[in-house]
DNA sequence: CTGAAAGCGCTTACAG
DNA sequence: CTGAAAGCGCTTACAG
């Protein structure tokens, strides 16, 4: 029945088959209304028999408009970065935009070669979470023309456009918070990846409350976004007696690996140590105790964001549009 | 300096302004060293003042073969989905593939049409994890030629190269644990999804061994794979008076939400409920109490996976590969 | 309502 | 070492 002969049916197989013009297929499957109710009928049938699939790469070359949607994220999908590309997935997928996934890595020349390739397939929209955008970078978004959109950070001074909460802001009222708790001596434990722009402001954040506190005494510390690497750094903390008072992870995963570790080592939190998490996904929740956190309406961003992605993909030359979401302190029993 | 009257620089405008044929450019950017030193040089200037970046849409309709990866999952992050799909993200990227992220949704119509999607995209290889595969699904594999890698099932009768475990004999093996630790009335919670592939096999499993027990009681219900809902779950069965004496999560958010909903209503676990989980992921390993569940793994599946991704972008036509890899009951606290 | 012509941006042989 | 010709699979005006 259908074409065994070694290659996949083209729209000139469907004409052939249909006794019609290649662009009579063309219009059946765009502009069905404006074609004869029986050729269509024919055009229908003959798709149907050989399992035709448009091409859609030589369909976007020719419409100059694609319906891919770059996202660059942190590979982590236990955190905050795998909730927001969830929510964001489908909700895209539900508008049939397709997403391509990029993960960043630890390199600026890898980032940078990433931003290339995810502007070679001329997607209607780059989305990154956070990532520092070198120079390199800010130049490939202006030369692609393709509408930007950071998620997570609100950034009056974005490239594009921007749906997200002020990390610094919230980093410093996390401190705030441990500080008017009564620890005195706060560590700090993140990624000190200088390429992730949440640590960047996050660190800022910090520094702003430890620095406004006398008397109150910061430290940070690098750890791997795991629960594992969490477990460890208590561990390690433990063994060289400098366990501090308070923990300030910025890893919601770190933040649950070092509280199992407190309970395995008989360490009591929040009275020998209080654990914070600066994510604040359903994790910290659903922990034992609860992980004190940020309340911030992550399905928002990622609703809001997916609203924006939309709307530049339909519209590439509006304006671009900022949204700043409110995020606030959400105890929880490890403070 | 670079061009700025509206649209991206295409190679014929390298061409015009290296003073060379496009075809020279196409060159210097696939087979530098067919391409004179000199010449070589004065075109990389150009691309580098105008910032051009191949258009890969155009590029691999003509090479007939795009570096593109087609990745169908469902759309959950946060367990063994989210946990194979970042490892698989990071390795494919190294490898200069492409991950092109589809949910699965629960219908039927949508899945097929997900499918046409991405067969239309020409990927060098399309990915399954946990779908059940229609017949017009099949169809369109077969018509696609593209090569197909199931993920997480090993099923010895894959249409495409497979690497997983055997899903009935794990939800068996944790079915008889239970039995053989002397729980009596057992409830299977899952998400009864028929286009789960995971979830058929696996209540297959935990049919057999129910039925092999004599004396004991199974029960199935219907959860959705989330925190929210394992602890919503509990709240339901104690109310209803209810409660088994073990039960049998199909998802590790499911067994993590119950666990934290026993312990806030003072359900002694094990002593009053057993909770044991399939998925196996490091989540339930950071639990407290930590939770019994399966032994796989997690990394293999997909670095094996990837491995066999790889082997088959760049060897279309060889032969499948079926790779099972062995599962055990981790006991955990909670049985 | 349908089709002949031209072209999207690139690459693949082939000729020189 | 470089280029003129043809074509990948589709669509966009335009003409009839």
């Amino acid at each position: 029945m259908s074409d065994d002969r070694g290659r996949r049916p083209r729209m000139a197989d469907i004409a052939r088959e249909a006794n019609v013009n290649r662009i009579t297929v063309s219009r059946a499957l765009s502009r069905p209304e404006l074609v004869a109710k029986d050729t269509l009928k024919r055009i229908e049938a003959a798709i149907a028999r050989s399992g035709y699939i448009p091409n859609q790469a030589a369909r976007g070359m020719k419409t100059e408009r694609s319906r891919i949607v770059s996202l660059a994220a942190p590979a982590q999908m236990s955190g905050v970065y795998g909730a927001i590309s969830e929510l964001l997935t489908e909700a895209l997928h539900r508008d049939g935009l397709i997403i391509n996934h990029f993960p960043l890595t630890d390199s600026i020349a890898q980032r940078e070669a990433a931003m290339r390739e995810m502007a070679g397939w001329c997607p209607a929209v780059i989305v990154i979470m956070s990532s520092v955008l070198t120079g390199p970078m800010r130049e490939m978004l202006r030369v692609a023309r393709t509408p930007f959109v950071e998620l997570l950070s609100y950034d009056p001074d974005s490239l594009g456009s921007c749906v997200g909460f002020n990390n610094q802001q919230a980093a410093r009222m996390l401190t705030e918070h441990l500080v008017s708790r009564g620890y005195q001596r706060i560590t700090y434990a993140h990624s000190a990846n200088p390429l992730n722009a949440l640590n960047v402001t996050r660190l800022e954040g910090f520094t702003d409350a430890i620095d406004a506190a006398p008397g109150v005494e910061g430290r940070e510390l690098r750890v791997a976004p795991s629960y594992a690497d969490g477990a460890r750094l208590i561990e390690t903390l433990l063994a060289d007696d400098k366990l501090p008072d308070a923990l300030l992870c910025a890893s919601d995963m770190v933040a649950v690996g070092a509280l199992e570790a407190c309970r395995r080592l008989g360490i009591d939190v929040p009275g020998r140590l209080a654990i914070c998490a600066v994510d604040g996904t359903e994790l910290t929740d659903v922990a034992h105790p609860s992980i004190t956190s940020l309340d911030f309406p992550l399905e928002r961003v990622a609703e809001v964001g997916a609203e924006e992605i939309r709307r530049l993909a339909a519209h590439p030359d509006s304006n671009l549009r900022r949204v700043e979401v409110e995020a606030s302190v959400r105890p929880g029993e490890t403070t």
